[in-house]
DNA sequence: TATTGATCATGC
DNA sequence: GCATGATCAATA
């Protein structure tokens, strides 16, 4: 999604120093102050603009990819990931990585997928949720510049390669949300009727609810118990 | 109440 | 239709 910004956005940050340092300057500000200062209108709550949040970051720190299959930062390879975090500190939703090519799924290795070379460097920037608190006093955390350890890569290649496994196997229909311990796959279209391109078990072309890659909450909280790891 | 399955908006 | 940005809401 693409809100109606108004107001000029800054340069695309030239290294990630520069995005680091404008992540961090955000840290404490309000959503409604970046709202304001991109000449927007803040909706009543995120119910019809569930992305509005992610924008006005991607907005803030000059983000210029553009709605294109490429790195928010394309000069730097930097993906930017807002993540809702809840009074505790902890993650309180599921992170959408990409979506899923149901009919090509077998034919790829882990690292020239596209679930690896999204969450080969990702700049999160946390924001306070929560339906109690209203959208314009939601808080802007500390951002963590993030490259998966070897354990977290292990891991989500692990659930990759299951998932991506069993769907090149034409095991759509097994596949549920329960599989994997970090990584998910879960619907990700307009509505439950949306039909894809997938396989059979016998590799012959099917319709079926497209679906993506997600990590789970239990996982993104690592990322900001060990911003090192 | 945590989680899964479903959904909302927008651009091309 | 599929990519971008995610959160909602029914259910287990």
């Amino acid at each position: 999604m693409r809100a109606a910004l108004k107001a000029t956005a800054p340069a695309a940050p030239r290294t990630e120093a520069q995005l680091l340092a404008r992540a961090h300057a955000l840290a404490g500000r309000t959503i409604g102050e970046l709202g304001g200062e991109a000449g927007i209108a803040l909706p009543p709550d995120t119910r019809r603009d569930k992305g509005i949040i992610g924008d006005l970051v991607e907005w803030a720190l000059g983000a210029d990819a553009g709605g294109a299959d490429a790195p928010d930062f394309t000069e730097l390879g930097v993906e930017l990931k807002t993540i809702p975090l809840g009074p505790g500190g902890k993650p309180k939703e599921s992170t959408f990585v990409c979506t899923i090519h149901l009919d090509d799924a077998g034919d790829l290795e882990w690292a020239q997928s596209r679930a690896c070379r999204k969450l080969a460097r990702v700049l999160w920037v946390p924001v306070e949720a929560g339906p109690e608190l209203p959208l314009a006093q939601r808080r802007i955390g500390a951002a963590v510049l993030w490259t998966p350890s070897e354990a977290q890569e292990a891991a989500l290649r692990a659930d990759w390669e299951e998932l991506s496994g069993l769907i090149g196997e034409g095991q759509l229909d097994q596949i549920t949300a329960h599989l994997g311990a970090c990584l998910q796959v879960r619907p990700k279209a307009a509505n439950a009727r949306v039909r894809g391109n997938a396989r059979d078990a016998g590799g012959a072309p099917v319709r079926t609810l497209p679906r993506g890659f997600y990590l789970r909450t239990s996982f993104t909280a690592s990322v900001f118990a060990e911003p090192d790891a």
